[in-house]
DNA sequence: GTCTATAGTAAGATAGAC
DNA sequence: GTCTATCTTACTATAGAC
């Protein structure tokens, strides 16, 4: 593929991405390789192998073995971030408003993605990554819970943000057994009781003292 | 307390337990030395020197540093472990039988144990420690989960096995939030509230589709 | 059982030509 | 931007005297 693509056509016009063409490269074989063995296991040369590529080169694009690794990380955050603000949009535009069923919406999707790319949900929850990705992930999460309910007037309190590490963790505990789930039908249902616990803990709100 | 009964009374006939003495001391300096800088950052040689040891030593009582950890880790889980079966144990004779009345009281003193030795606590969720700790954390979680609700005829359904990883993720979240606390009044209610939210996902008891 | 000194090891990181 | 060859650097882990 890479040597394909790389075949310049008639003159030699397209220099477009090869850039792009080489990251994405690197990071598609780190997915290979970091989801078939994790992080530390994982040797920087099988990547570049089957990346086409170079050592010097994963250098000097990502910096490193641990920024690769957060690169993938931060892509397949993207795509959790976005398929769940979309989901509560759409909750909100067909005329929902209740804030529980608003973060419903959202944690519907989010789960939603961690069966799509299960791959990678399971290799960002196996607590396996470079030095401080736990806290990077605990921050990240707690950030997710925060914005999304802005609606629920969450203070500083330490029972709030004990609330959103609550509800944070219970997420990313679905998350991994959705991603663990062997057959469509049955994450759904797993799908369906993460959902179901999380409006129980949110029934009656943040704890008061 | 080392020194004291290092001392020796009168002859010379004491050489009981200069196993457990070394053994003791290389635990207490692993504590010191793992709790302040996590188990990535630590250096074998901190922890013999703080210990008046060895490195030799270090591998003949242990393995090693990930053995050595472990062993940490262990010590910790007993206090756990024990506390909590003994406070199950006390609500059960005073005549408490619903199942969830008798968890919350298990829960509760795990919590306490949290606060006392808040070290150990971050140490242990902070995501640092040897190749395999977090399986084997997740493990343990579980397996606690299981035994605390046998009571709960838990079966082997994948939502069982969710409801059972629910509520151990929500312990263990609490757990990190209580050994995080400034005042022990804070950990007082951030207990209470772990516990509240525990009710909120038990009523009803497991999902069913 | 304890210690010191030494060796292994292995992977990530860098330099510098193309 | 890309590559290869080399290095470095910190450990852990072991050997072997006491």
């Amino acid at each position: 593929m890479t040597e394909a693509q790389a075949r310049k056509p008639g003159s030699g016009s397209w220099q477009w991405g090869r850039t792009a063409q080489t990251q994405r490269a690197l990071l598609d074989a780190a997915r290979d390789v970091f989801t078939r063995q994790g992080f530390a296991e994982a040797g920087i040369a099988e990547v570049v192998e089957r990346a086409g590529s170079s050592v010097g080169s994963l250098y000097h694009h990502f910096g490193g073995k641990s920024e690769l690794f957060l690169a993938l990380w931060q892509e397949h955050q993207l795509a959790y971030e976005q398929a769940a603000s979309a989901a509560v949009a759409a909750a909100r535009k067909s005329g929902v408003t209740d804030p529980a069923e608003l973060f419903a919406a959202g944690a519907r999707a989010y789960l939603e993605g961690s069966w799509q790319r299960r791959d990678l949900a399971m290799l960002f929850s196996t607590g396996d990554g470079p030095p401080g990705f736990e806290l990077m992930k605990r921050h990240r999460g707690h950030e997710w819970i925060r914005q999304n309910d802005a609606l629920l007037r969450l203070s500083d309190t330490s029972l709030d943000r004990l609330y959103a590490a609550v509800l944070t963790s219970l997420i990313g505990e679905g998350s991994r057994e959705v991603a663990a789930a062997k057959t469509r039908a049955q994450a759904d249902e797993i799908i369906n009781a993460v959902i179901e616990y999380a409006r129980r803990v949110m029934s009656g709100g943040p704890a008061r003292h």
